[in-house]
DNA sequence: GAAACATATTGACAAACATCTATATGTATG
DNA sequence: CATACATATAGATGTTTGTCAATATGTTTC
C-alpha cells in the first residue's frame, strides 16, 4: 500500500512522469534523457534516483554509461492496482 | 499531462489514497471519513480540496452535511491514462 | 434568535522537496 | 598516469506540503 503511494508520489512530478513515458520507448542513457529537458545533471539524477528508489526503474550500467528502464515487473503491478480501483455510484452513507 | 501529474500529487499521500478508496466504495459524508483516520477535521477537509481541485472528487452538499464522491469520468481519464503506458523491453539508445 | 453541530478557512510551523553549484567517483583514452 | 567525460553525492536555498489550533460560515433545532 505504502509501496503504491511512494510511485504515486514519484510520478507526481512533471518531470519524473515524462522520464517514465521516455523510457516506455525502452532503455535510455541519462545522457538522452538529460537533453530533453532543461534541468541540469545533478537534478536529472537526483530523480532518477527517485524513480529508482521506488521500484519503478532499474539501472544497468555499462562503461561510463548508465542506462535506465522501466521495470516492467514494478510496473504492471502498480498498472494493475490502478486499474482494479472501480468507481462506483450511489450508495451513500447515512450521517444522521 | 499537468492533469495527471496533479492526480498524480493528490494520490502520493497515504491518507488521501485511502480516501480515494473508501470512496470506491460510494458517496461518503466528511463525518464518515473523519471517523477512519486519526487527523484533526481540518486537516481532512485541506485533504478533501486537493482531491477536489484536481478533478477527482466532488462534493454534494445536503444540509449540514457534506458527501463527497469519486467523480468517475475524471477517474475513468486517468485510469485508462496509466492503463495505457506500456512498458517495452529492449531498444537501447546508442550512446557513443 | 440562541445554541449545537458539520464543515471550511486562516495562520503558523516543521518536514519534505526541487533545484542549483561545487565536488567526488568512476571509467575510458591519449 | 593525466585528462576528459558520465554520473553521483553533498550542501545550500527557496518553495511546497501536511498538520494543527483557532476561528468563521452555514444549517438545523429548540
Amino acid at each position: 500500500m505504502n509501496e503504491y503511494v511512494n510511485i504515486f508520489k514519484a510520478l507526481g512530478d512533471a518531470t519524473r512522469l515524462e522520464i517514465v513515458l521516455m523510457l516506455t520507448e525502452g532503455e535510455k542513457c541519462a545522457c538522452r534523457l538529460l537533453e530533453r529537458f532543461e534541468i541540469t545533471q545533478p537534478t536529472l539524477s537526483h530523480h532518477m534516483k527517485i524513480l529508482s528508489e521506488c521500484g519503478l526503474v532499474s539501472v544497468r550500467k555499462e562503461g561510463k554509461w548508465s542506462y535506465y528502464s522501466l521495470n516492467c515487473e514494478a510496473w504492471k503491478k502498480f498498472r494493475s492496482f490502478v486499474a482494479e480501483i472501480e468507481c462506483k455510484v450511489g450508495g451513500s452513507c447515512s450521517c444522521k
